[in-house]
DNA sequence: AAAAATATGTTATTTTAGTAACATAATAAT
DNA sequence: ATTATTATGTTACTAAAATAACATATTTTT
């Protein structure tokens, strides 16, 4: 978890000043982002300073300067395609999640082997998902959420490998690797014990 | 991150022996869980020793014993009652988790605002937000996960909070802090985007 | 205009997590 | 039986991440 602790610290600045935007706010002092979100002011200024983020001396950070710098370096000013594999209850839910429009990211499509969930025609079309690599293939897609059951987790892995895919988030039990593509595991199961063991220990 | 990565290692040792369990293995050497979790044969040694895990000094580790140990440790042995507040899409897909049943977490009621989807006699009850604090007191609840739209978030962490509930599993965009109450924030977002600078910048 | 205050930028220090190394004990081979 | 082998248990080391400290620049106050 080392680089990648610092993207998701830089994440955090994003919404946290996403926030403090929206309720007017227009400077922020390092202090301030510090005690949200837990960590030591100079861990801040550590951070910006590596980003090329500069401050007044006085004055803190400009906000709107800040959340410039960092769509820029984590690439997030483009639209992104995505694909959904896996049409049960989560991969359905995460279809229509709400967080992905703002983010500039977009379902194109969702599989599934269930033919009464296949619908070419919808707004977000399911298809077969023995089309999987054929349409990563031809559409150029990068990104995919895997929301399988467990069993099927590590032959569509080899699918989406053989289309090209580049990142994967899997949502699966499963915990899988790959020297191709980058996966995010999100163990939910993990997380509630994480949780049980959290208040039960400690 | 620090005392909950060890965890979230003990859980990744605890899922790869259960699969290894389930193909028939028995015994395991520090170098098989080391090479498959991405991790030096020596920290698998040091966690074990941790947690008074002691294997055969050639015969590696039982599988068994180590798992009868982990669970011990976690504290996973026994049942869990655990409730959903926020029966959008996200929300009821949790409510029916395959992973939750075989590690004894219960999904004992879920929470809304909107009168359709209330109905105290489904197999897994959905009750008015407004019943929150007063279920969980009545039902001595320790656990919920947070699937609301992000602007309801706060409010409902007071609500679970004045009721005393001890851990939150909070699938909104909105960060959540408490003193009273231990919060594990799952961003989907946050993941997507961490996976697109993955691609995008390495 | 000078002094005081304050928040940044940067270096030094501390802390922590993980790896490497090795001595020990148990097994297997000769 | 004796020697070689091998995987653990433990200590020493390394690497890296976060904090603390401080000098500098800017702003505000008097």
């Amino acid at each position: 978890m080392g680089a990648d602790d610092k993207v998701y610290r830089l994440l955090n600045y994003k919404n946290l000043l996403n926030r403090l935007k929206s309720i007017g706010f227009v400077k922020v002092f390092s202090d301030n982002l510090a005690d949200t979100l837990d960590i030591s002011p100079s861990l801040v200024r550590k951070d910006f300073r590596e980003f090329g983020i500069r401050g007044a001396q006085k004055g803190g950070y400009t906000i709107e300067t800040v959340l410039f710098k960092i769509n820029e370096v984590l690439g997030i000013d483009k639209k992104h395609k995505i694909i959904i594999v896996g049409a049960g209850r989560i991969g359905q839910a995460l279809m229509h999640f709400p967080g992905f429009r703002k983010e500039g990211i977009i379902v194109s499509a969702g599989f599934d082997t269930d033919p009464e969930k296949i619908d070419g025609e919808a707004v977000i079309p399911i298809f077969h998902i023995k089309e999987l690599t054929d349409y990563i293939k031809t559409n150029n897609i990068k990104l995919a959420i895997l929301a399988v059951p467990e069993n099927a987790a590590m032959g569509c892995l080899d699918m989406m490998e053989a289309g090209g895919i580049k990142g994967i988030l899997n949502f699966t039990s499963m915990n899988l690797k790959s020297l191709k593509v980058a996966i995010n595991n999100v163990n939910i199961g993990n997380e509630i014990e994480n949780l049980i063991f959290t208040i039960t220990k400690k």
